[in-house]
DNA sequence: TGAGTGATTGACT
DNA sequence: GTCAATCACTCAT
């Protein structure tokens, strides 16, 4: 079963912090992938560092669709990062899934991304869109068909938030969220 | 119409 | 630790 789109409904950092230990399955033709999602970041309307905050365009629209669909954007002409859009339509806020914990599929990731190590497989933004097999085809898309993400196993989790990496704008915001202890965060 | 910038990664020193 | 790769968007001519 998928989350409700009330889930994604709700204010975005309370969305950043609940999808923490959901499960991310994408179901391709080469096969089924999925994770547990251990990192995420907040992005809002009124934060300079989010790519709704001087409005809408042609590539962030799918941030002011409706909640619970997918928002994938190419990052440095070279990576895509994953989003999951949250809050009411309209408003362009959005949650930056940063990192999962392969659970299925290890073997087509490795296949994907290149690489033997399962460390390296989904520890970064743009490493598990890859190894989820995740294109820009993907962007708009609703979170309850190929794509999708269901509720997780993980029973106790901490979870931690801290400052943002990899932005110049805004860095002082605790809108990163990790499980503690979890072995795929992108940074230590 | 053109320069500047970035929610990154991987290869190299 | 440093740096290039390379695209979509923004802002300034």
């Amino acid at each position: 079963m998928t989350l409700s789109s009330a889930f994604y409904a709700r204010n975005t950092t309370a969305v950043a912090k609940a999808l923490l230990g959901k499960l991310l399955i994408h179901d391709s033709p080469h096969g089924r992938t999925a994770g547990i999602i251990v990192e995420t970041e907040a992005y809002l309307q009124d934060d300079p560092a989010s790519h709704s905050y001087s409005g809408k365009s042609k590539r962030n629209a799918a941030m002011f669709g409706k909640p619970g669909t997918a928002y994938v954007y190419t990052s440095y002409g070279v990576h895509r990062c994953f989003n999951v859009v949250t809050n009411k339509a309209g408003i362009g806020e959005a949650v930056l899934i940063r990192a999962l914990e392969p659970v299925e599929g290890i073997s087509l990731m490795q296949r994907r991304r290149r690489t033997k190590d399962v460390h390296a497989l989904c520890s970064g933004p743009g490493k598990l869109v890859e190894a989820m097999g995740i294109t820009l085809q993907d962007n708009g898309c609703t979170l309850d068909g190929k794509l999708r993400i269901v509720p997780g196993r993980r029973k106790k989790q901490k979870i931690i938030a801290c400052k943002r990496v990899g932005i110049s704008k805004n860095v002082h915001a605790y809108l990163r969220y990790i499980i503690k202890d979890a072995a795929f965060c992108s940074r230590p």
